[in-house]
DNA sequence: AACTCGGGGCA
DNA sequence: TGCCCAGAGTT
């Protein structure tokens, strides 16, 4: 599919540093913030994460606390009440069952509360430099409304993307997508008039007989 | 497949 | 002000 390495190759051009947004000095730090990220943005997690690592640093730390304490410190995220107790739990696993480090294994981090596949993938990729390309909703909008896969699910989706982007640069694409899911390929009223691949887009093609249906 | 959680972001 | 999320779990 050539078209798919073209459309690559513009993206690529056009949004050429796209850096991870969470901020984390290390594997644990990280795995808390992107549990805490889900439904909220990286900037009210970082100003979140950064009182709180102050004070608790290790799984340890954060599994003494009491789901309302928790809770009242990561109010600003959003969720709070499913967060904290998904927190917590997770921290006991790992201090009891992993020796208190975060596991670098996918069916192991899945398992953990409050972390699903998307969550898994960021922290195998960011914290262990593994080849994953996490799919979360930005990433699965841009690449079907570009054609980048056919499938109807996330995994489906990583599964086509990971075949398409080499694995040196998975983790770079991960956030490319999403740079360019939330500034011009957004969910809502997208920027096609700026939008340096809309020749690819089977979205305005449909939309040329069709409804304009929001995440298509 | 549909529903819930929830404060923040944005029209 | 009202609507929709930088997901995951439960039913």
């Amino acid at each position: 599919m050539i078209y798919k390495k073209k459309i690559i190759e513009l993206l690529a051009e056009h949004i050429p540093n796209a850096e991870p947004t969470l901020h984390f000095k290390n594997p644990f730090e990280l795995l808390i913030a992107v549990i805490l990220s889900a439904q909220c943005t990286d900037k009210q997690v970082n100003k979140t994460t950064e009182a709180l690592f102050e004070k608790y640093k290790t799984p340890q730390d954060f599994a003494a606390l009491s789901q309302e304490e928790l809770a009242e410190k990561i109010k600003g995220c959003g969720l709070y009440r499913n967060k904290s107790l998904h927190i917590i739990k997770t921290c006991k696993i790992i201090s009891e069952r992993y020796g208190g480090r975060v596991p670098n294994d996918f069916l192991a981090l899945q398992a953990l509360p409050g972390v699903g596949r998307k969550t898994a993938n960021v922290v195998l990729n960011l914290a262990f430099g593994k080849p994953t390309l996490p799919v979360d909703t930005h990433v699965y909008r841009v690449a079907r409304r570009l054609g980048l896969s056919a499938g109807n699910t996330p995994r489906m989706v990583e599964k086509d993307l990971i075949d398409l982007i080499d694995v040196t640069e998975r983790g770079v694409w991960h956030h490319r997508l999403i740079h360019f899911g939330r500034s011009v390929c957004t969910a809502r009223n997208p920027k096609c008039a700026e939008c340096v691949v809309q020749q690819y887009c089977q979205r305005l093609k449909k939309n040329a007989q069709t409804q304009i249906r929001r995440h298509d």
